[in-house]
DNA sequence: GTGGGTATCCGAAACGTTTCGGAAAGCCGA
DNA sequence: TCGGCTTTCCGAAACGTTTCGGATACCCAC
């Protein structure tokens, strides 16, 4: 039914093989000839087949988006969407198609995300909200499969990562309260998974010993990332620590909580309680009173996990380790 | 490189022919032909390529998602993201892939959505978030490509829709302001390139006049969807008619806008001005005093619109216009 | 005239599947 | 013994491209 190669080459009057190289701009093809050829694409609205290119090219122009869980409740799709965005946009540019793949796409079909991976023949994949301990990434990655981990630091012969710089970023988020003059900074963190929880950690460990407090694991909570456990985080540490005057969160969700706790039993944030949280997603300037937060570039994520993926693609680059800086928003919570 | 059939069908010691049959499942292959030849597929880990199946089966089990604007600041991507979780589930649930088309994708290769999903040999589309005024998806629509409008009631021969019924949501909304003692109430609506928006004034005008209120030219304006937009609505309402006591606005985002205008000239929501909007996006239940709305289904608006585009792809059904309805959420704004 | 170079063009193989039509073998009843 | 039916298998074409290795024709210098 659609017009092929073949119609158009029958139509011009010329073989099949002048018609591909005319219309893929290759010299050694007559400056008349080619016109014809183009007008008669033209007439015919010849649309090569992409799927008939990528067989013989054994390249397919696509790359999966691989998240550990793309469904309605995860905590993490505020962050996840700007990235979308960043990568979507530059493969766009750089003429890669992007097909969403998912535990949903791939345990519905009871496959892992390698063999779905190698059956649609992508090219590359970017990963990102995946856990660590999710047991099917690890297959891709040590697969050899073209691949940027977003917010993972795995560096490899054919994987890169790009994720924000969150020791330093804690580090501000510390030292921005303690220039407020709070003493006693609490800390809620995210699930352990998350390679960026470590990290989180780890700058206001050194941030507060800079500062000269000394660190009491009574300070620390390990929550989920989640609103809910934002909430219980911020309520232990107050109740364990009843000097506490300010916390800060590893996420922005998790900050809501704390703020709608001190709501709850009636601190006054900031004067009572300062809160500072981190990814700056869109709800934390919508909220009274609205959050302090540790910046995230979230479209640069993306864009420059694509620049590197199509480097590795097309210009044999090697895979690096990239990490964008984030930046303190002073809002109202502090 | 990739192990193909035909290293199977040696491995094993039968045809290309039985490797194929044997693997999808035909009847006409012995029973230990068959044990034999999934052994040693499973031992060679042979992945069948999508792309040699699409060449032939002529379909690539793959439907292109359509949205005008999938940027950074689009005000409709808080909508657009539900309805995107369900499109994938119930995608992935059904054997198909989910690529993102939008005009940066098109744009870039300078091409048409039409011209794209061609070459990609799309087997459908779905389409959201677009202006009734993009050239380029009339297109779509008019080449007879199987596709599915969220949004817009488009309805041919292969071309279906799923929308909530607006104008019984805007009813809703007047009707519960109106319960609550209103009586001059204003209505900011989004641009007329928006279906919806059409739809939403029509809901607003006749539940007006169902409660017995006379409807002034001077209560309504149109604005554009965006928190900006919703701001200098509220203004000009308020200027205009100094007696008006609520406002129901066409989006939440604007509702936003106009719960912050309030603010800036220092009117108390809801006690001076009640307010409800339309959509129910996440940020509506956090900002203070959090929005009263229309809630959209929006996660079942994508189950439903991919139901009905497999439907048309896999079983032949007619396309169909389906209508979902709104629900009421009451919170502190009215 | 001849050799070699250049500018154009083309035939055919290859990519990895699915499937149509038929073939071989075995069995059974007449 | 033979025809026909069933079961199991296979050869080859087809899908729509790209590309390798030539082939043709022309021109120019010698």
């Amino acid at each position: 039914m659609p017009v092929t190669i073949r119609d158009v080459a029958r139509a011009a009057g010329v073989s099949i093989t002048t018609v591909s190289r005319a219309l893929n701009g290759y010299e050694d093809v007559g400056a008349d000839t080619r016109r014809k050829v183009e007008r008669v694409a033209a007439e015919l609205k010849y649309r090569p087949s992409a799927i008939a290119r990528s067989l013989v090219m054994n390249r397919t122009k696509t790359i999966g988006l691989l998240v550990s869980e793309l469904t309605k409740e995860h905590s993490g799709h505020h962050f996840m969407f700007g990235v979308l965005y960043g990568i979507h946009d530059r493969l766009a540019e750089l003429g890669y198609d992007l097909v969403l793949v998912s535990t949903t796409t791939a345990r519905q079909r009871l496959v892992s995300y390698l063999t779905f991976c190698t059956e649609r023949r992508l090219d590359g994949v970017i990963v990102m909200g995946i856990r660590m301990d999710d047991p099917y990434i690890q297959e891709v990655l040590d697969s050899g499969f073209p691949s940027v981990v977003i917010d993972v630091p795995l560096l490899s012969e054919r994987c890169g990562y790009v994720m924000t710089d969150n020791v330093f970023g804690a580090k501000l988020a510390v030292r921005h309260l303690f220039a407020k003059g709070h003493r006693v900074i609490g800390f809620v963190n995210g699930h352990v998974q998350a390679a960026v929880s470590r990290e989180r950690r780890c700058g206001y460990e050194e941030a507060m010993a800079e500062c000269g407090l000394v660190g009491d694991p009574d300070w620390q909570f390990v929550s989920d990332f989640t609103e809910r456990g934002g909430m219980e985080g911020c309520k232990t540490l107050l109740e364990k620590n009843p000097d506490m005057t300010a916390i800060f969160f590893a996420s922005d969700l998790m900050a809501m909580g704390g703020l709608r706790h001190a709501q709850a039993v009636g601190l006054k944030v900031p004067s009572d309680l300062s809160v500072v949280g981190f990814d700056d997603i869109e709800l934390s300037q919508y909220v009274t009173p609205s959050l302090s937060t540790i910046h995230q570039k979230r479209y640069e994520m993306g864009t420059v996990a694509a620049d590197m993926l199509v480097g590795m693609l097309d210009q044999g680059k090697a895979p690096e380790g990239r990490l964008l800086s984030p930046q303190l928003f002073e809002r109202q919570s502090t």
